[in-house]
DNA sequence: CATGAATGAGCGTTCATTCAT
DNA sequence: AATGAATGAACGCTCATTCAT
């Protein structure tokens, strides 16, 4: 990783940007609990830490950028499978989530963190950008999920997008793999934080878009399969 | 706040031990995005650094006990309500949901942070203690679902109470009210992070429970509403 | 240990004084490595925290004063020993030595601890009590050692007794049983730290009171065993 | 003391590290009964407390470092003495002990302290790496000593030298200068723990030594100066 | 007398950030 | 541009001592 070459032309800079978000997001997967310190980073990228701060001006918006580094793989994934002719359908969407997501260690924990982040010593503007920057890449990609999904009403799609990624992180922070799930296998009634994360997320994932597609297309007949349960869950219509 | 008397009865000891609580609730709620110092904690409650650790063995074990209060709380009203007779709707259950965690403004900052408590500095066996407490309170409350909704297979009431926490916890991460809102209206594509939670919670919540409820019920007759929808998102069946 | 009735009386109060020596002696035999706290102390003696302070005006004195204990029962066999008849010999010494010090897990480590203790917060008169104390006892065994020891010159015996137990103490600071070594069992030039304790406490004593023997023997013939070694060692007379 | 300039070469840092050792060890020998602060050592050496981990792992490992530091110091005097050609007899060694362990002020109470450090906190790592380099001088040491005193059989050296040593710190601890030592003098019996540790030590060494010698040169032929008293010391022979 | 809840100064250590080189 | 030595505020925790009950 070491390159002690000086940076003097803007794509050198760029490059040895992307060697400290590789060498800190490399981190960030090998100790997925840990929250990193800016001197390993350095180490890792070989560099100095004083260098760090010449490509990041904190912590946090270094950490901000990995995470972001890490959304738009999905991102680009997620717009160049909906941007195909064919037929796109929930399985297709799930294994992008398995692929970018679940099989990185550390974007979980990481997309966890850095919704706490955002409030933090990270000043407004660089926050305000960082979301735009995802707010846009959210609404192409709702604008794409809409074309493959045709119950979704207009807007929707970003809503079952939000809703999803929320899903996501936030069961993901109840079931994850933890050292706790060798000693606690056998305590009653706690085995049900150690199910299988990926098992229940495609499951509680399947159910928030049938949801959402039922909703959407229900919108107008009206008519839910079951007699009671859909009368009580659907939004009250008087 | 500040109690001088000393607690000498275990009902008094409890009530410290619930000033202390309340304090670092408090604290908690007003610097959402700061994790509160004992020294902090200790003189919003009025007593000695010292005395907080006379009630909690550590840090992480007092933020851990305001969770699991509030989350006592919820349980509480929810397995009340599910005791009753009379028929119990999805409403009803997001009223407790608004009620007690939304309307509750530490409540969710908290959730967030304490799932990434337990790894550290928990000792094993206070975090095991913790996760049988709360998984015997989502046991409960599973059962009790499962009799209000019929459509719920059995083991799927606790699926779904956990599934919708997740979402609960993950989705207010994406979207809660923070400085930046205000100065981020406007910017375009930023707005999205800036709805309403509660509005935005509901929806999600009620299409994660139609999903379910569509998932058990139409296992057996599996006829969807939709011609197309259905047929890539529910779990195809060879 | 739990002795909950008030000591009212003079006897009582002796009985719980002794009562608490107990158990912070018992305390320091078990972790000789520790210094033990108040807690501990109270709690094992089966008495409040406060009241550890009614018998003993702080830590420190409590530490001086089970040394004391300790030491006194060494005392009290020594002049028992040297009030007796028949002929004394230094293994008959050097016995006592293992009895009430060596084979006493806490004794040496409180020893070596107490030297540094009179330093610290114990009010000096309390000190100067101690000391006198102590000196009054090595005194009195002074005389009887130079009486079984006929070489030892008047005042040499209380000599003999202070260098003796300066290398019981400061030897076994250097050689003491430890959780090192087994670890460092192997590395070069290591193991002469792990030697037996005793072993080499008895030579080096042994060698110690010959030398004493001989300095005091040889003042009037002065003419030592052997040729060399003695005319580099002895102290000069010119 | 306040070095402001940043150690940037391998002998500036070297240097800066000695200028910490060097406070610290002025503390040491300023307040001889209380352990220093990380703080005070800080301050004293004109640094930030941050700095003084840049130099040493922990508070435990600067101790150790700075008798370390002092020990080398008499070793190094030691070798040297035994690596001359002339004879070397007591009297030369003991100036050595005068002069780098007795009149150093705060020698003595750092090797009593350092003794019970190792126990504590010290990474096992590091003691032995200590614990090896003091072996490794010893060895050398006791070897030297052997061939300037014949009689001491083979691997008697490093025996006298531990024996001493022992002696050294251990009398020290029950003789030293103290504040109380003015308050005593008059009550009877206390002046003996005042006597001159210095004259006291050299007494007591050279007993020590004769001892040593007497007991090499006289496994042998056997013969005792004195009628009764060595039958009684020396071991028993069957 | 006895209790034990309360105290709070004090400590060792970390680590994001700065800035002289 | 790059370095890495230096900083110092911040933190969690301990524990001898006090004193209201």
């Amino acid at each position: 990783m070491n390159v002690k070459a000086r940076a003097m032309h803007a794509e050198d800079k760029e490059e040895r940007r992307h060697a400290i978000l590789d060498a800190a997001e490399q981190l960030l997967l090998t100790h997925p609990q840990r929250i990193v310190s800016v001197d390993e980073v350095a180490a890792d990228a070989g560099v100095a830490k004083g260098t760090v701060y010449l490509y990041f001006p904190s912590k946090e918006e270094l950490l901000l950028a990995i995470h972001e580094r890490a959304s738009e793989r999905f991102f680009d994934a997620l717009l160049n499978l909906l941007g195909e002719k064919k037929a796109v359908g929930f399985d297709d969407m799930f294994l992008l989530v398995r692929t970018y997501m679940i099989d990185v260690p550390g974007f979980l924990p990481l997309a966890a963190l850095c919704f706490g982040l955002m409030e933090k010593s990270v000043p407004m503007e660089a926050a305000a950008a960082h979301k735009q920057r995802m707010g846009n890449r959210l609404q192409a990609a709702g604008i794409g999920l809409e074309q493959h999904f045709p119950p979704l009403s207009k807007g929707q799609g970003i809503a079952v997008l939000m809703h999803s990624y929320g899903l996501i992180v936030g069961l993901w922070q109840m079931i994850h793999p933890s050292p706790l799930k060798d000693a606690l296998s056998g305590v009653p009634n706690c085995d049900i934080f150690h199910r299988e994360y990926a098992i229940e997320l495609e499951s509680a994932l399947r159910n928030l878009w049938v949801g959402h597609m039922a909703s959407s297309a229900g919108a107008k007949p009206a008519k839910p399969a079951t007699r009671r349960a859909p009368v009580k869950v659907s939004r009250r219509r008087p």
